[in-house]
DNA sequence: GTTTTTGCACTGACCAGTCAGTTCAAAGCG
DNA sequence: CGCTTTGAACTGACTGGTCAGTGCAAAAAC
């Protein structure tokens, strides 16, 4: 149905200082300059109008008035729209892949298996999909897009993601874990879109469930526990 | 525009079999064979256009022109440009559907049990996905969309291709050959995805691999071969 | 003689990007 | 202090261009 676009929150994590310029300043150590604070509201804006609508049909007028600033304040922040989105894809990728890598080196500190580390990924995944639907849906809709201006920054940021789980694979199989005979970018690239389209699926058309019945569909899935009735 | 090396030149005039629509034209009827090759023309070249640019930055103009036809002979045939966009969805969503079922059929006919079913529909989604990766790139791309004219053409088009998988898992539960707590549907979306983005994954980035090794792989991973080394 | 296609000019809306001018906040100064 | 200066940040009207969709007479196909 409508799905409600979820809210987005910010959380900037890790200041991104393009174009840098705070000439001498001083103060804002600490995080905020207004500039910043303006490009964070703008990708906030962008984010759900470009999921929504693609990014063709997201008009810089329409992200402008949803961020509450001029038209002319876009391109004052950012060199032109693709620019934007760019910025906007790489800020997105960063933080799932961020996520990713803490719960595979959380479980690897608690002394779990890689098995234990990919079924906790797939929780941070899931986690991570649920805080920002809006960027997850913009991501799925551009990564296979072709002849596009950004189709290297497309290449970079799902490298990105498929590597954390390629790492993963690889050591599982090294260590006798994970059978040697396994593809791993292939199995990797069938996790991610597991992931990615039941979550998608969740947050579309059964939103009330919760994190962990979700998770514990897809655990059962990855680990053959579906044949074999009970 | 148009004028550069004459008009009307159908370079396949004699065999139309590009996207597989002649065998459904005498079964659907009506209309001249003319019309409908036109028709067929202009989806082969829209598909393309919109999967690698998107539907908005993708012109009529442009469709027209690479489908070797004026831009009256579009709006002849197809009441707007989303008209034509939403036909072209059902058309290539049947396409698939009745490929998948095709291939549970066949394996209930010669005996299979559920879990070759879905293995035989695996292996059919990524045969047709070999040889439609426009259209496929393009599912992709507009499923998640919200807030778009066609909205509940994409809600069809998604529940047929997922009620196919739906049916088979609940054959398996019913007979026992699956736990009877799987999920149905968030395992039929979590099947797709795996198959999709694997699939494009492979086309994108591996294209020289055989389709029964990419099989293969995923078979491995749904019958939960990857874990148990050697 | 009917259906379909062509070619092309036209319109009205829409939109990315620009730029001259305005606001803001902090630094300098008396 | 309060006043002035400075430059970064922001504004929004404007421009040059694009594009979906129309209208129509004539040709082509059937």
């Amino acid at each position: 149905m409508t799905s409600a676009t979820g809210p987005v929150s910010s959380d900037v994590a890790g200041a991104v200082r393009i174009n840098g310029m705070e000439r001498s300043t001083t103060a804002t150590g600490g995080g905020s300059s207004r500039r910043e604070a303006t490009r964070q509201k703008l990708y906030e804006a962008a984010v759900t109008l470009i999921a929504e609508q693609g990014f063709s049909a997201t008009t810089v007028d329409e992200i402008a008035e949803r961020a509450g600033v001029a038209k002319g304040t876009v391109y004052y922040n950012f060199a032109s729209k693709s620019v934007l989105f760019e910025e906007l894809l790489r800020h997105g990728v960063g933080l799932l892949t961020e996520s990713l890598r803490d719960a595979a080196e959380q479980t690897d500190l608690a002394g779990g298996t890689k098995v234990d580390a990919l079924d906790a990924m797939i929780r941070a995944g899931l986690g991570f999909i649920a805080r920002y639907p809006a960027f997850t849906q913009l991501y799925v809709a551009e990564l296979w897009r072709t002849n596009r201006a950004w189709q290297s920054t497309l290449m970079v940021v799902r490298q990105q993601v498929v590597a954390v789980i390629e790492d993963v694979l690889r050591a599982g199989v090294a260590n006798g874990e994970f059978s040697d005979e396994i593809d791993v970018p292939l199995t990797a690239a069938a996790l991610v879109g597991m992931v990615l389209v039941a979550a998608l699926d969740w947050q579309s058309f059964q939103p009330e469930r919760s994190l962990d019945d979700v998770h514990a569909a897809l655990s059962r899935l990855l680990q053959g526990r579906v044949s074999g009735s009970r």
